[in-house]
Formats: C-alpha cells, structure tokens, sequence
DNA sequence: CTTCCTGCAAAAGTTTTGCATTAAC
DNA sequence: GTTAATGCAAAACTTTTGCAGGAAG
C-alpha cells in the first residue's frame, strides 16, 4: 500500500515550516474519508465545529504542502481533495445537473496512450511537466431520473 | 465552414425570446478574436466601456442560449468561451504558474479513443450523455524562462 | 406600447486579512 | 520562550439583484 497519508502530510507540512496540527488531520481525514472533492460548505458541515476562517487557511495551507488541491469546476466555490499521490490517479465523473462530483479510474491502456500523445502535443507549445486532467461532463443516475 | 456565428447566436438568443444586442454581438466578437477562454477582468479590459454588470448579465444570457459556456478553473473569477459547436472540438493548455489557457487540438485518433472509452466508463456508472474535458496543466514557455 | 436591456447603486456570497490569544515545539 | 495556529470580526473581492430610464421590436 502507499505510505501513511498523515505521515507524508506531517513531513510535507514541516517542510514548508508548518505543523500538521489537530485540524488539518480532521481536514486530511475527511477528505479521505469521503473520497471525492468537496466544497467549502461540504467541510463546514462535516466538520461544525471548525471556523470559516480556519478551513480556509487550513486548506490554503495544506495546499501549498502540497497535501490537498483545489479541483477546478464551474461551480461559485472552491472544492478541494487530496493531492493525488496520496490517493491514486483518477478522473472525475461531473453532474452537469446537480454538480456532483465523483471519482473514476479509466482502463490502463488509454491511461497510457493519453499520457504519452499529450506530451507530445504539450512539447510541440512548449509546455513543460505537463499533467492531465480528463473529466466527464453529463448526468449523474438521480438527475436523470427526478430533472430539476 | 462553420455557420455564421452572429446568426447562430441570434436564433439562439431568439428561441430563449432574448435579443442579439450590441453588448452581446461585441461580447462575442471579442470571445472570437481572442480565440481562448477569457477572465471577467480580461473581458472588462477587452471593453473598457462595457459595464461590470452588463458583462455578467449578458454572459448568463449567453450562457442560457448556449452560445458562450463557462470554463472550468481554479482560478477565482470565471472564464468564458464560445460554445464548441461555435468552434471546434478542443482542449486546453492551462499554465499553473500563470494562469493562461491556450486552446490546442489532439490526435484525431486519440479523440476517438478517449470518447469511446469514456462513453463506456461512464455507462458502467450510471452516467448519461457524456462530454469530456480534457486539459493540460503545465508551465507555459514564459513562465519556464522566467519562473516567479 | 410592450418587452427586454442597460446603468447605477446597493446587496449578497465567497474568500482573505489583522490582531490578540492560544497552542505546539 | 519562540514560532506558528486559531478565533473573532472586519475587509476585500467576485457576482447578483432592484429599480428607474432607455432601446428594440
């Protein structure tokens, strides 16, 4: 298995001078133990009694460490999940409906042979160390049976 | 080619019994000239004279009449392009040290294997009427020369 | 002349910041 | 003890809205 999630936040955390205090595991934990990117509102409710302020310094914080990132989506509000290498990679699978957002691994093979034609495409623009991020955009099984 | 753009855009304002103003046409205008996703700001400074609430209002229209979409970032403002149809097919170079979005197109056969892959993905989920979003995130030529 | 659009200003919603206090090392 | 994290409240910034005046059909 991959190492412990709250040892690499710890040492990553200290790298950048910074501590992997009481709220940032409660951070780090939620976000495993939900498994998909959440909103700011999402961790306010799953964590009551954390202030506003401190999740987002916290995940601003955590950010920088490198521990969770901020996942892009047309949504008005931030949503964060831990950094990749900390869970495995994956695509998401987006309700265009109700924004619900879950996660997906796609076969190895097109894995691969996406990874290696992108490069190549990047290379030709000069883009260096290039990641992808391959998301599927439609309509989740609940919006297509209640629409609204 | 292509339909024309503005009248396009005009049946479709029309079939949402919306108008294709001034405003609108030189909204469009500057989305296909600029030929990328554009920030609010970059939008504002494009029309000095336009007004902050008529960019976002008119935007929303354009976004309801499907003729410009909001593009995913993580970014704190939105970004906007033509829809797809009003281009073509394409994907994104997204610079994380400086924020910009180059379009660029794949592979034809890449694009065929992905969507193929995806549809049947996302059937095993539940999904329905799948698009897929695939971007590129890197540093761009500049920001490589000149890190910071 | 009716409907939609625009400008202005104010409001709402999300995110950031200052500062005193508390906790971690 | 020194440095970093937290809580609280206020501020900043992005986006939305109400309403009166103006333009379009």
């Amino acid at each position: 298995m991959r190492p412990d999630v709250h040892a690499t936040a710890t040492e990553r955390l200290e790298a950048v001078g910074q501590r992997y205090t009481e709220q940032r595991r409660r951070l780090v934990e939620l976000l495993q133990r939900e498994g998909q990117p959440l909103t700011i509102p999402d961790i306010l409710r799953g964590l009551p009694d954390m202030k506003q302020s401190s999740v987002y310094r916290n995940l601003a914080d955590l950010e920088q460490a490198d521990v969770v990132r901020r996942v892009a989506t047309e949504e008005e509000f931030g949503r964060y999940e831990l950094t990749e290498d900390l869970t495995l990679h994956h695509h998401h699978l987006i309700c265009r409906s109700c924004g619900r957002v879950e996660d997906i691994t796609i076969p190895v093979d097109l894995e691969r042979n996406v990874d290696r034609t992108l490069d190549r495409v990047a290379r030709r623009s000069g883009f260096a160390s290039v990641a992808h991020r391959l998301d599927l955009i439609g309509t989740c099984r609940e919006c297509a049976a209640s629409p609204g």
